[in-house]
DNA sequence: GTCTATACACTGATAGAC
DNA sequence: GTCTATCAGTGTATAGAC
């Protein structure tokens, strides 16, 4: 029972993963969803940019569940965090590196241009952080070290679809799990 | 003794780390380059895609100077690369969270685009991590912390402007520098 | 709520005079 | 080498019938 609203949000997190926000246009979203242009003025009367930030907000939720169960998962938190780490280099290179890092594009293109999407952005990051600093909780600099998972992941994602290869996000993972250990 | 051509690279490396590849077009970087449209296809016969390659090399090579002169002013390799991070943080707040991350949202935008552009991208971050990895050649995992460091201050640069503080990039320093020193 | 047709600005790119 | 005028295509957004 995907309504036409759904049906619009979840293409448009598929495009702006893979293409950004400028590249995707609203052609192509109503094209690819097979929903008319009436209609997405209709549930969005902000256009493309409320469109985004729907759809920012609602990647963001669904990662956010994702860091949460993954890393309940494993005990230690090493451990946790590297193997989820790990998964999202093998995922990257199942898209044939062409997709990964839902929200980072966005948060890029848009830091100086939408101040509604850029504090969408900001409030999802901060989301993903505190959970890995919840897991994170007996070490002295739980959150510092989760500003580094956060970023070094961010990075890395870069880095593997730039070089197509999932390397620098396994080094990721390695490096940051032997922070954590100390 | 600034010729046409480059003024009209260096216009494009500032609009591309503000605005992105896709939200900078060709009339706004000759209007504010102050070059008329017909000086820039007759240097840059390959259009947008030829112009932004080269801006991205010229950058590139910028910021590989500065890397390899920053580290090498200060010897222990912990604590220089600590604060060519924490300085990166300053010129990021400095831009007023406007740039930074010089090729950063082009290596994402052409990441599945353009696969000139892309390897452009791949071939400047090698550069980098190089320079990073010899200053490590002590270390036993110099290539795999090198990774580390590209990815945790690409990330970092999006978490700082993201959210408009520099405090992202200031931990990522931190724990950076507690890695290397072990 | 759904759909089509269309307005209007702007894009990258080109032609041709100078 | 430089500059202007202009092309064809696409972008977001809207009007109005159903």
């Amino acid at each position: 029972m995907a309504t036409t609203r759904d049906q619009l949000i979840e293409k448009t997190c598929e495009l702006l993963e893979m293409q950004g926000y400028h590249a995707t246009g609203l052609n192509q979203i109503i094209k690819e969803s097979e929903t008319p242009k009436g209609s997405l003025y209709y549930h969005f009367p902000g256009g493309k940019e409320e469109l985004a930030i729907e759809a920012v907000s609602y990647v963001g939720r669904i990662v956010l569940n994702r860091i949460t169960e993954n890393l309940a998962e494993i005990d230690d938190p090493a451990e946790a965090i590297k193997m989820f780490i790990r998964n999202i280099a093998v995922n990257v290179e199942r898209s044939g590196y062409r997709a990964g890092g839902p929200i980072t594009t966005i948060a890029l293109e848009t830091a100086s241009g939408s101040d509604s999407l850029r504090e969408t952005c900001h409030r999802i990051y901060s989301e993903w952080q505190t959970a890995f600093a919840e897991k994170l909780s007996d070490h002295p600099r739980a959150e510092s070290i989760a500003t580094l998972i956060i970023a070094s992941i961010e990075g890395g994602v870069i880095l593997c679809r730039t070089s197509r290869s999932r390397t620098p996000l396994e080094r990721v993972a390695d490096e940051v799990a032997a922070l954590i250990a100390g």
